[in-house]
DNA sequence: ATGATTTTAAATGTTTTTGGTTGATTTTGA
DNA sequence: TCAAAATCAACCAAAAACATTTAAAATCAT
């Protein structure tokens, strides 16, 4: 791994996320400790991050409001662990599918070095793919603009000629009995298709999605692998065997 | 394997990927470690890459800041005078289509308001386009990872399924000879049909375009209406008369 | 064909990068 | 507050990459 590519790394992370630790970057570039040191070390010398005990972070990230509002309202370390463990799921070489949301979003950081295809239906992934400079194809169509994903009958059209190793899907709702949902038929359509496309189909959900149902149906539950923090033991009752799950928080 | 086709390789390479190592490019094009490693001193003499340990770069990859500087360094305000004349141009309830760019990303927020279908091969103007609320279709394809740019031949062959009142494209280069031109040719054979499938075409280039010739050609200056602020009388008198030119700052 | 020029590959020693080790410093939790 | 744990800074040796030289091979002009 080349120096810069992991200077490049660092930022696009601190970009992103605002704030790392040095022992996940040693993880996640597997370089060792004095080597992130010393990359932190430059890159604080040409005044590109900022360096923290335990880490770094984006120069100026002392807009407390802001960022404790937004880290705090929505829960991003679950996010990110659900993400992590999905990303250790991918092998080498893979051609994967990522759908729109902020759960999928999460994974991109974790997807270098193993040489993958990412194909996409979000304008917003695939910018931070290419950021990442993940070799990357986006589906064509039409942009939902609440949620910059790409739907309509064209896309799930292209869809149809390709075929992954793996999907990873991000979802509303999902319910023992009604399966996975989503609030626009268009944007189930889309997610339907893409899992139907892939030789394994992976439900990245945090514990707020549980027993949900929303209004377009999308598979049930037994299409897709669940990936989640944490599941109410009644209820990881009534879902059937066939449905694996794995709650990464435990 | 001649020496200009392997510089020309790396740059293609840089251009699309960001960063290789030497050792690839090795591989890649059979060449012992001083043959690339002359090869990359010579093109940063040129500085056209940017040499790093272990391999080369493309020419300010990394530098955030710099970016920034540039940005604002560079003609902004030309560019937004054109941006702003070219969306003049544009009628109510048309589909007119933006190519990928910064003088084409600067006319997104002149077009509210015209109940326009915008149709792009650019990950960076769908997302603008969407922020707008602007109604917007993007083109499938692979993501160019440097310039975020959607290219491929799918993405020309879903080109031409549709036809657009207006195209707006962006260039590097525009010669009275040689017409417009770029660097990338998947990049100039995606312009060439766009400009195909327009009922009129307008190449936005500010002044620094003008007289350059770049690798790949795109289309004759008569296959489009030249908006730009200014152009050296001379070269204006060389151009033929079948080519309507718009200098917006006089 | 011949000699000049360019391009290439191998060999040399030098520099840079890297991962581990040391002990100092900071943070954490009782 | 104190002690354990984690992080840090500084140093060292091995490995990787580098610049430079040299000679062979290919290309070019005459």
């Amino acid at each position: 791994m080349l120096t810069e590519e992991r200077k490049q790394y660092i930022l696009q992370v601190l970009d992103h996320e605002g704030i790392i630790r040095s022992q996940e970057l040693m993880a996640a570039l597997n370089a060792s400790e004095s080597t992130i040191r010393r990359d932190l070390k430059e890159l604080e010398e040409e005044s590109l991050i900022e360096r923290v005990h335990g880490g770094a972070q984006k120069i100026g990230l002392l807009d407390f409001e802001q960022n404790m509002v937004e880290k705090s309202s929505e829960n991003v370390h679950e996010k990110r662990q659900i993400a992590q463990y999905a990303a250790s799921l991918i092998d080498k070489n893979e051609v994967i599918y990522l759908d729109a949301g902020t759960t999928t979003l999460a994974m991109v950081p974790f997807l270098r070095e193993k040489n993958l295809t990412v194909v996409t239906n979000s304008v917003e992934h695939a910018s931070a793919l290419a950021d990442f400079l993940i070799p990357t194809r986006v589906i064509g169509g039409n942009i939902k603009l609440t949620t910059k994903a790409i739907l309509g009958s064209k896309s799930v059209q292209e869809l149809k000629q390709y075929r992954f190793n793996k999907a990873f899907m991000g979802t509303n709702a999902f319910h023992e009995e009604y399966g996975y949902s989503t609030p626009d038929p268009e944007e189930a359509a889309m997610k339907t298709t893409a899992m139907e496309q892939a030789d394994l189909a992976f439900v990245l959900a945090d514990h707020t999605k549980c027993g949900q149902v929303s209004f377009a149906k999308v598979a049930d539950l037994s299409q897709a692998a669940i990936i989640t923090d944490q599941i109410p033991a009644e209820i990881l009752r009534k879902i059937s065997k066939k449905t694996t799950i794995t709650e990464v928080s435990k």
